[in-house]
DNA sequence: GCTGCACCTTCCCATCATGGGAAGGTCAAT
DNA sequence: ATTGACCTTCCCATGATGGGAAGGTGCAGC
């Protein structure tokens, strides 16, 4: 099957397919007599575990050990908790970050009326001069 | 003041002065005779407005518009809030997304015995075939 | 056979925020 | 004069994704 074809059925751009290859994520794919690459269902399952695995926020560096992982019939589970829990970890960290600018920005765009005058709480508090940082 | 000490007092590397001022975030910096960029309190507040907009999660493209507002004493808050609410928006819809993935996460991390053996929750669904997608 | 269209190939470029580092000029203190 | 800390510009890298150019291939219709 074409690349295309492959992306198609994979959910996963013929882009990032190339660009997978290129990462060292995925083996160079088998090539036809004209050059085209080749794949079958096999590396189709492949794209698709990467796509949910990208889904979930794994970077390329994670799924690659993922996959490896997967491929790995006699893998212990444990290594891929550990990949997983920190990779939660990650997330939540990111998430609370975010929160934390969600809940600041939440305050101000409520305190600002928003109308035709020029008073704005927003911009007081982002030209306010830091305290003793 | 040398940009070495505007990065210090403003808390922005003199890295991403210059990028801020090769991005249009910022005018060109005054010079002195050596060709050595040249701060005052004005830009050093300007620094500060901008690192605390980064902060906020604020991207440069928004932040040229937030600085021209907080410059522009006869502007409407409208715009202000306008904007903020926009990124408010926008931080929120990415919260939620990384929360759909954490929770996912979440699930199979408990699900995991994570041991030395190899049947795994997480792999069996990265790696499941999906239904009829 | 030729034309046209859809597909494939590689290569380069752009995003966005940030930093690393090289090559070279300046300044102040010893 | 040397040294070390600073400054300048320029190029490169990150990570995931896509745009697009230039050129080859394959198939369908005429």
């Amino acid at each position: 099957m074409n690349i295309g074809e492959a992306a198609r059925t994979s959910g996963v751009s013929a882009k990032m397919i190339r660009h997978y290859e290129a990462s060292g994520l995925l083996r160079p794919a088998a090539r036809r007599s004209n050059g085209y690459r080749d794949y079958g269902e096999v590396d189709v399952r492949e794209l698709q575990f990467i796509r949910r695995a990208r889904n979930m926020g794994f970077a390329t560096i994670e799924i690659i050990d993922l996959l490896s992982l997967w491929r790995d019939r006699s893998r212990a589970s444990r290594d891929v908790h550990h990949l997983a829990a920190r990779h939660l970890a990650d997330l939540e960290t990111r998430i609370a970050e975010m929160q934390a600018m969600a809940r600041t920005l939440g305050r101000l765009v409520t305190a600002c009326h928003g109308d035709e005058r020029p008073e704005c709480p927003i911009l007081d508090d982002l030209g306010r001069c830091p305290p003793s940082e």
